[in-house]
DNA sequence: TCACTATGTGGTAACGATTCCACGCCAGGA
DNA sequence: TCCTGGCGTGGAATCGTTACCACATAGTGA
């Protein structure tokens, strides 16, 4: 009995006195049947507990209701989030998700278009490596959206944080609060993610008068343990460095522990804002200010964008869309140190600790609140909304 | 050309001049075929860029090489970490990974053995909610694997932390510092999880022969507000308590952000155990000691197991696979306030707070360590008198 | 010479659903 | 009465593969 033939649609046909042609109207819902018959039909399928074959019905219609993600490194909260916020929404639509992590890996990446396309899922979500995996798709008749960095312009829809903006908020803020000597930690610049957020440094700097000291400009790649040591030798080189942006959450957290196993005091010494926002920024003291991309709704737009798009497969035109980020003020930013000492040097943060997660959104921020009330589902780790009143503003 | 047909079978035997049959051979490498013929066609496959149809190919077959993965919460990083582990392991031995969250709903996750039956998959790894699903999908002849809890025990596999081993582990080093109020934080004691955990706190104290104070063991849901306020109201209750034990790692977000508010210090006024080792445990400052689970170690074994079970289909008698936790030793826990020297001297043959990491493995440890190079503690070993103080020096 | 096997190839029936088409029925209007 | 059109149903082709079978050829041993 464990082992029985599944059910088919023959079983129901025979079971409910009807031909299979009547039970797929009756079970689809599509073309005449009489009530009375898809009443029985219907109990018929139940009672035998079938359900239909999908390999069968796609192969028949031709397309089918999942369509592949592929993404770098589902054990980065960055794209753990990005994956569930893409997952949520397919699954609203009626879509199932097939997941390939990749590692970063090219040969990973490319191999995972092959079995997407034998797959004939109609369209991918990827978090783009190498800059073939895009026209690779395309040429297999597969739609495409890039998500969180863009390597193909030409003509696949991307969903991205405006990079450029988000840099640049971190940098102004940062001037404002009155440093100039502002390192910038940053994996690499040929992805869009690091050249939008290394130019948004760039425009802030010059906007408020001042010229970028490249020096400061740290390319540390994607591994932690060597970006540490890359933040430690610019420290060591460079000790008139009051500020410093980490332009991702690995980068941030190299930076963050470097300077705490150097004792050195944030923000009084060091003022530092990360980018991304990941759940031990807010439980660290001081709290990490950065700046929150919002991955979920990245994610939930792509999924938007492809369902759109396979919905009206002939709309030509590339759509992207920008997904704007936001600041959120904690209490790793002071003023730069010989400047202004009125900052208490006491043990304990001075900041009242905030007691409800109210936004404090500095910025223009075009996107909805990070967490537009989505408590629906029981612990989602680590609220994004938890915006603390600005260090000493 | 963009909207051409996808290149079938037919095609490439077209181009090769030969059968559809010689071509399935010669790709598959099932059956004779002659080796220049096998080159000419795969050529000719390459060449016109043919993938075989996945949906053609398991309805032939009768079987598909994906594999269902059904988990609570993607943005928690225990479940991130655990999917991470899982597909890792399917994709090493050429399954697909379709990924479905459930958000811990029933219903969600009662509709998705649907999905699960539809798509034909042979298997499906799930961390259960509904005490129905396991047999819902064996009913549908879809092999299950229990991942991190088990909620059917008459048959189906599963592979689980050592949650008595675990629990015991934290309550016997605290126990073992001199503590003896120790209350337990846990969400519930209705999963698998949850009652492991809560009997291995029992036992430790029972073998130290301590009497477990019930009004100690408090359940706090899975709400991160709501636990807030019960740890709140505990420390409100009963201010002898001296120790925390914090059965998951939103209990222990929770827990922490609590007592950092209240500006109550850990370890000097309160000691804190963890459970699940996520990064912003070793982020803050204190760093949290805790229990770690090993997700992805878990997800791996729940792939190799359900790949075993998957070829050899007949073998009968279900498997529980143990992965033992292991106690990672950082900065939370230290002697009980008041009477740290007597006590100390009365219970505990002096354990020395471990200065490296990834020692002081209590239980045999199946497990390899991954957390190995997490955190070099840093010696707070001698001085409990380390507030949650932030790098102010 | 005759089996007999190993090698190589093509025809064709499945797999399980959907959907087009033909057919039958019945009511209503000309 | 005959046509028309809305219902309702079943037959059968079809989607792209695979695998079974039949058949052909060549080489081997008796």
């Amino acid at each position: 009995m464990q082992e029985r033939r599944r059910a088919t649609i023959a079983d129901v046909a025979a079971a409910a006195g009807v031909s299979t042609s009547t039970v797929s109207r009756a079970l689809s819902g599509h073309g005449y049947v009489a009530r009375s018959v898809a009443a029985r039909v219907i109990a018929a399928a139940e009672e035998i507990g079938y359900v239909p074959d999908a390999n069968a019905r796609n192969l028949r219609v031709g397309s089918r209701r999942d369509v592949g993600v592929l993404i770098s490194d589902l054990a980065n909260p960055f794209y753990a989030e990005l994956a569930s916020g893409i997952e949520g929404r397919l699954r609203e639509a009626g879509y199932h998700m097939l997941l390939v992590n990749n590692g970063g890996d090219q040969a990973e990446e490319l191999a995972a278009v092959n079995t997407f396309a034998a797959l004939r899922v109609p369209g991918v979500i990827v978090t783009p490596v190498s800059e073939h995996v895009v026209g690779k798709l395309v040429r297999h008749g597969i739609h495409v959206v890039q998500a969180d960095r863009v390597v193909d312009a030409s003509g696949a829809d991307a969903v991205v944080g405006a990079n450029d903006v988000g840099g640049r908020m971190a940098t102004e803020l940062l001037i404002r609060r009155g440093h100039s000597k502002i390192a910038l930690i940053i994996d690499e610049a040929e992805w869009t993610t690091g050249a939008g957020r290394l130019a948004g440094y760039r425009t802030a700097h010059h906007e408020a008068g001042l010229t970028v000291d490249e020096d400061l400009v740290a390319f540390a790649g994607f591994d932690v343990d060597r970006a540490r040591s890359v933040i430690g030798a610019l420290l060591d080189r460079r000790q008139d460095i009051t500020a410093l942006l980490a332009a991702n959450n690995l980068l941030a957290q190299a930076a963050y522990t470097e300077l705490a196993d150097r004792r050195i005091s944030i923000p009084g010494r060091v003022s530092l804002v990360a980018y991304d926002d990941v759940p031990w920024m807010s439980m660290v003291r001081p709290r990490v200010t950065t700046v929150a991309q919002h991955a979920d709704e990245i994610g939930r737009r792509s999924a938007d964008l492809l369902i759109s798009r396979l919905q009206d497969a002939n709309r030509r035109t590339a759509v992207s869309v920008l997904v704007n980020p936001s600041l959120v003020h904690r209490e790793s930013v002071g003023a730069p140190f010989g400047g202004s000492r009125r900052r208490r040097r006491s043990v304990a943060p001075a900041t009242p600790a905030p007691a409800t997660p109210s936004a404090g959104l500095s910025a223009p921020d075009a996107a909805p609140g990070p967490v537009a009330a989505s408590a629906a589902s029981r612990g989602t780790a680590g609220s994004t909304a938890d915006a603390a009143a600005p260090a000493g503003a």
